[in-house]
DNA sequence: AACGATTTTACCAAACTGTTACATAAACGT
DNA sequence: ACGTTTATGTAACAGTTTGGTAAAATCGTT
């Protein structure tokens, strides 16, 4: 669960209700932030890294559906997983749950057993998506599951041979390659492909990366091949 | 069970014993994966998605410990409910291997029937975890329990290849997943299908997508596969 | 047999690649 | 310092590969 306990805010206006929830939550471990109405809890929501939100669907004043509509509005908080508690199972409620953008649904009543499932399962799915094999140089970014590349946050489109040999050259940065192995690592098999050609391919990856930081990144060895600049 | 069989990677290095395990397991409709070693075991592990694991106590090299707690340290693979198969049943190694992180212990000699009580009981555990009842991505969402996509609120139907194909991009929105991996997972077992086939329900899916939202969530990785765009 | 769904095929457009040719820059010898 | 030699940068082009998609073939049911 990565660092420390998960910040776990409920909204629920009802005093035993969120009681419950709070005592059951923190027996599991999870530090719990209460919120009475929506407005309260948006302003912690400001303030506090919160991990996971449960969202009573029957709030005073602003219904838990503004406020979740709210909360996936803002960049800040939309990654955050909400959980809606809510006491009808109706169709409508649910689509029209789903369309304000809340991750799960738990309709009441519910088992304290299914409530710490689902909150669990939604930590996972928001931390997992965190989990990614990223490879970094300065402000140059490559994710490999999700196939982007990025310097700072502008993302930089690359065809195939590109992304690869960028790849090869972030796996061991400052370290020389000559063309032969380059051509080796990727070009994989295709034999007869000249040496120029990866000439040709370096160029095109400066060409992008200029096109944002303008400084280059790639060193040029003479006689030799091409690296990062480990500068 | 969700999706197709529940696949079990089983690691136990003497032949007869991994027979056996692997044929009850067979008949009872699971797909069984083998690993005779602990390393090769971790390899399919990095590739396939498994959903419960016998471990074998025993094993050459990287003892059956040692792999237990490599599959726990692991975010991607903590989750998957581990069994270990242990000769002595000693408190001493029980503890040991609770320790570890292990889900379930089993002493040998067992039954076949307890065995599979406990790989039912083990895959209902994790399963009940899993159960998230609505994927999101924007304004896309699909509640799993329902069987239903929308764009808004607005239902959309879909052919059962393109609700698991949509459903298995939702399942790690930005990852880019292969033809190849699309066909292990969308179309399961069904062997010889051509990759480009995936092609082609891709693009269904897609027209059923943009019917409603005209901007299209599906992005094309030349040379590499599809995902959901990662904006 | 007829229907609906799935898979394959075929063709087109767009994107990507490798080569060449020339421009530019660095290293070298005198 | 100078011209010469050698290596690298890069634009342009033709050829190839890849992906989108409609239509035909196949499969599975009823």
């Amino acid at each position: 669960m990565i660092t420390g306990n998960p910040k776990i805010l409920i909204f629920e206006d009802e005093p035993s209700q969120l009681e419950l929830l709070s005592y059951n939550l923190g027996v599991e471990g999870y530090a719990v932030l209460k919120a009475e109405t929506g407005e309260e809890g948006l302003l912690i929501l400001q303030e506090e890294p919160i991990d996971l939100i449960l969202l009573d669907w029957m709030l005073p004043q602003i219904s838990g559906l503004e406020v979740c509509r709210q909360i996936k509005r803002n960049k800040e908080t939309k990654n955050i997983p909400v959980i809606m508690l809510t006491a009808r199972g109706e169709e409508d409620d649910k689509v029209r749950g789903l369309d304000t953008g809340a991750d799960d649904f738990i309709v009441k009543p519910y088992s304290i057993r299914e409530l710490l499932a689902r909150v669990r399962s939604g930590l996972r799915s928001s931390y997992s998506n965190k989990s990614t094999n990223v490879l970094n140089y300065g402000t140059l970014h490559m994710d490999i599951l999700r196939h982007i590349v990025s310097v700072g946050d502008v993302k930089i489109p690359l065809g195939p041979i590109e992304y690869k040999l960028l790849r090869v050259l972030l796996e061991a940065p400052g370290r020389v390659f000559s063309r032969e192995q380059l051509l080796e690592r990727v070009w994989e098999n295709s034999l007869d492909v000249e040496t120029r050609t990866v000439d040709v391919h370096i160029g095109r990856l400066r060409k992008q990366l200029k096109s944002v930081s303008k400084a280059d990144p790639i060193r040029t060895v003479r006689g030799f091949g091409y690296s990062l600049d480990s500068a």
